[in-house]
DNA sequence: TGCGAAATCACTCAAAAGTATGACGACAGA
DNA sequence: TCTGTCGTCATACTTTTGAGTGATTTCGCA
């Protein structure tokens, strides 16, 4: 992701280059300002800090791999803004969760029951009941759903 | 939040106007070179795009809160941005649910088993049982976690 | 190529959760 | 005063969860 970040910067730099090159010829062509430059300049980067920005944030956004999702429902979520989750990778190593942990905590998040997250990810009930057993633990939680309150506490899951 | 997105842009793009003006002020005085204006925007929108990339990514960020753990470590608890919580009264209403079934549902999505909850309010776990039912009929959940799931969707809790 | 982590599954037993039904007192409002 | 809602509790029964243990397979990595 560091390097894309880099490419990108990059490409957008030289864009903005060309980018002031071709006002400044519009600027002889058509008129001349006092100050154009400058103008120019917050122009471009007004438009690249905001290309920035939106690009940050999509970055950020998405990259929640996990399972397809049901096709059934589109429901209406009537969440009040929210917010682009950010996974908190960082204690998820501390915590040494497993991706299939993760996994299995977010489908329990959704009210999933143990039966329903094992025929949503091709498993028996007992595999994911090993799982969660060990997701407890992890998460010092003795009931599912103090497995959840504690993924979101800790930003494991949005 | 949008608002303040196109305050920085725009903060950003004055910056930009300036800070290319003081870069055709230096090269007027020390070194004239072909095309630097094209140069120096380059740099100037490479310089905010990644200015822009940062702040994006910083935006969408959490807060970072501090909280005591037990008493051996001090964890930092990432608390996504609590947002002052507003309970939405009219959808209770809808759903017929009672202010002892709300209260309930709260304890239930702290993790409280049955039994905790009834200790807490000193009703018998029966009575929690009786309660939480009438509560999975009302938010047509199955399971308390779907309850608790639901009752966040609808805005019915934090 | 062998080690270790991850994922898978089974089986048992106990505890918690959930369903169904009935009952009783308090209390607000018609 | 009658009615309906709310909160309370019980009993009986089913289902789901969770703990504990052990075993097998897969796979990346040293």
């Amino acid at each position: 992701m560091r390097k894309q970040i880099v490419k990108y910067a990059l490409i957008y730099g030289v864009c903005g280059g060309l980018l002031i090159a071709a006002l400044k010829l519009i600027e002889y062509r058509f008129l001349v300002l006092e100050h154009s430059i400058e103008i120019y300049g917050a122009l471009i980067a007004l438009v690249f800090a905001s290309v920035g920005i939106w690009l940050g944030l999509k970055i950020t956004r998405k990259e929640q791999v996990i399972v397809e999702r049901e096709l059934i429902v589109e429901k209406e979520v009537l969440v009040p803004s929210t917010l682009p989750f950010v996974r908190n990778e960082q204690r998820l190593q501390e915590l040494a969760i497993t991706r299939r942990e993760l996994e299995i905590l977010g489908l329990m998040a959704e009210g999933l029951s143990n039966r329903e997250i094992g025929e949503k990810l091709f498993v028996s009930e007992n595999t994911v009941k090993t799982h969660s057993s060990r997701l407890f633990d992890k998460l010092d939680a003795k009931r599912r759903t103090q497995a959840v309150q504690r993924g979101k506490e800790l930003g494991l899951i949005p």
